[in-house]
DNA sequence: CGCCATACTGACAAAAACTGTCAGTAATGA
DNA sequence: TCATTACTGACAGTTTTTGTCAGTATGGCG
C-alpha cells in the first residue's frame, strides 16, 4: 500500500476511533509495523495534524488540518456571534449550551484574525425584557414538535385556571421574550398560540400526526398573518 | 519530496488558486513533471476528490475529500437557525445579508437529514417591538468599530439638540429592539452609550485608538455593569 | 478541416522512499 | 518498581515513484 494512502486512512482511524487511541490499534488496522505507525504519526504532525501522544495512554487528534478554514467573511463571523449570542440568553438550556457549542466549533476551525474577530465582537446582545420563568423542558417540547408527536398539556390561562388540551405542536416562536407554541388545538379544532411559561406541564400522547408538520405551519401561520398580530389568540 | 506531502500541497494549490489550473502550473508550483502531476490528480481522485479535468481549460476541484460534514447536531442547528434569523430581522442590511449567508453556506455542508431539520425549523423569531429607525450605515459604523477608528458624530439628545461628538467606539449593543453604541466620548472624557437612532451622522476623524478597544470595552461593561442597568447612561 | 491548448495513458530503467527488525530512551500512573 | 505506552536511530532489503518517451483524446476557434 502507498504510504499516501495509508496515511489519509490513518486520519479516518485518528478522527473515528475515540480518544486515545494506541499505535497497536493502528499498526492492526493498517497492516503495518508499529515503528511504521510512528513514522506515519510524524508525518501527519508535519502536515499540520496536530495529534497529542502520551506515554501509557495513546493518541488523540486535537486538530485536524483536513478541517479547511471556514470561509466565512468578517460580516458573517459577526452575524453568527450576535444571533449565537442571542440564542445563549434565551430560556432553554439545552439550546444555549448549542448555541456556544456552534461557537467554539466554529471558532475552532477559523484562520487566526477571524478567530479574534470572533472573540472579541463588536456586536453584544443584551436583552432587558422581563422574561416570564419557563417550567417545561423546551428541548423536550422542542423534540416532540420536530418528530410530529401529539402532546397532552395542562395549560394556565390568562385567569389562572389550569385546562387539559390536546395539541399538535407545530413551532415555537421566539417573540421578544416570550415563547410561543404555534399548535392545532384539538379541543378547539383550529390553530392556536400558546405561550411556554403557561405550559405547566405536558406528555406525549402516543400519537403522531407525521408528515404534517410542514404544511399545517405554513397554514397556521398565513391564517395568523391574516389576522394581524401573530399572537393575538394565545388562548 | 515525498508524495504523500506533494498531494496535500497539490490539493491547497487546488482549493487556493482560482480555477481553471493547468497541469502545467500545478507541476511548476510542485516542482514535478506533468507526467506526475497526472498520477497525483489519479491518486487525488482515488482518495475522493472530484477534479475535474477538460483538455484544453484545466483542472477544477469540485469537491473536497477534506471537508467533512459539518459536525453540529440537531440542538446545534435549530441554535443557528433560530439566531441568525433574528440577525436577519434586526440586523443592518449588510449583517442581514450576512446572516443568511452563513445559513446557505452551513446548509450546504450538511448532511440531507439535518439540511431538512435547517429549512423547517421548528424554531422561528418574530419581534413585535417598535423599531426605532435608524439612518446611518451601521456596518461602516461596524467597520469603523472595529479597525478602532475614531468617529466624530451628530448625536441628537433627548430634548432634539443636536451636539456634535468625538468617540472612540467600542462595541455596538443590540439591547432588546434598541442599538446602542458604547464608547469613550472624548468630550466627557468618560464611557458613554449612544442610540444609534439617535445619531444622523457620522465620519472618522482619521484618527485611531488601536488597539486598545477590547480593554476599553472590558472596563466600559464593567462600569455600567456597576451602575446597574447598561443604558442608564444614553445621553 | 487543421491548429492550438490542454488532459490523458502505458512502459521502462533509475532513483528515491519506505519498511520491519533491533536496540535503546522516556513518561505516566498504580 | 512495574506495566503500558510513546519515541528515536540505524540498516539492509523491498517497494514505490519518477521523468522521459511515445502515443491518444477533446473542445474551441478560424
Amino acid at each position: 500500500m502507498a504510504k499516501s494512502d495509508r496515511l489519509l486512512q490513518m486520519m479516518h482511524l485518528l478522527r473515528s476511533i475515540p480518544a486515545p487511541v494506541t499505535a497497536e490499534v493502528l499498526a492492526e488496522g493498517l497492516e503495518v509495523s508499529i515503528r511504521t505507525v510512528y513514522r506515519d504519526i510524524e508525518s501527519l504532525r508535519a502536515a499540520g495534524a496536530v495529534i497529542d501522544g502520551e506515554a501509557g495512554y495513546g493518541y488523540s487528534l486535537t486538530e485536524d488540518p483536513a478541517l479547511p478554514p471556514m470561509m466565512f467573511s468578517v460580516d458573517e463571523v459577526e452575524a453568527l456571534v450576535l444571533g449565537l449570542r442571542e440564542v445563549e440568553q434565551v430560556g432553554d438550556p439545552v439550546l444555549a449550551q448549542a448555541a456556544a457549542s456552534v461557537l467554539a466549533k466554529v471558532n475552532a476551525g477559523l484562520p487566526q484574525a477571524l478567530q479574534r474577530t470572533l472573540e472579541h465582537s463588536v456586536l453584544r446582545a443584551k436583552s432587558f425584557l422581563p422574561r416570564p420563568e419557563i417550567n417545561i423542558d423546551v428541548a423536550a417540547f422542542r423534540r416532540a414538535t420536530r418528530e410530529e408527536r401529539e402532546l397532552e398539556i395542562d395549560y394556565v390561562d390568562a385567569k389562572g385556571a389550569i385546562t387539559l388540551r390536546r395539541i399538535q405542536p407545530l413551532a415555537i416562536i421566539y417573540a421578544d421574550a416570550k415563547l410561543v407554541a404555534v399548535a392545532m388545538c384539538l379541543l378547539r379544532d383550529d390553530f392556536r398560540a400558546f405561550r411556554l411559561d403557561r405550559i405547566v406541564g405536558f406528555r406525549e400522547t402516543g400519537q403522531g400526526f407525521s408528515p404534517r408538520r410542514v404544511a399545517m405551519l405554513r397554514a397556521a401561520l398565513a391564517q395568523f398573518r391574516g389576522e394581524v398580530g401573530g399572537d393575538s389568540r394565545p388562548v
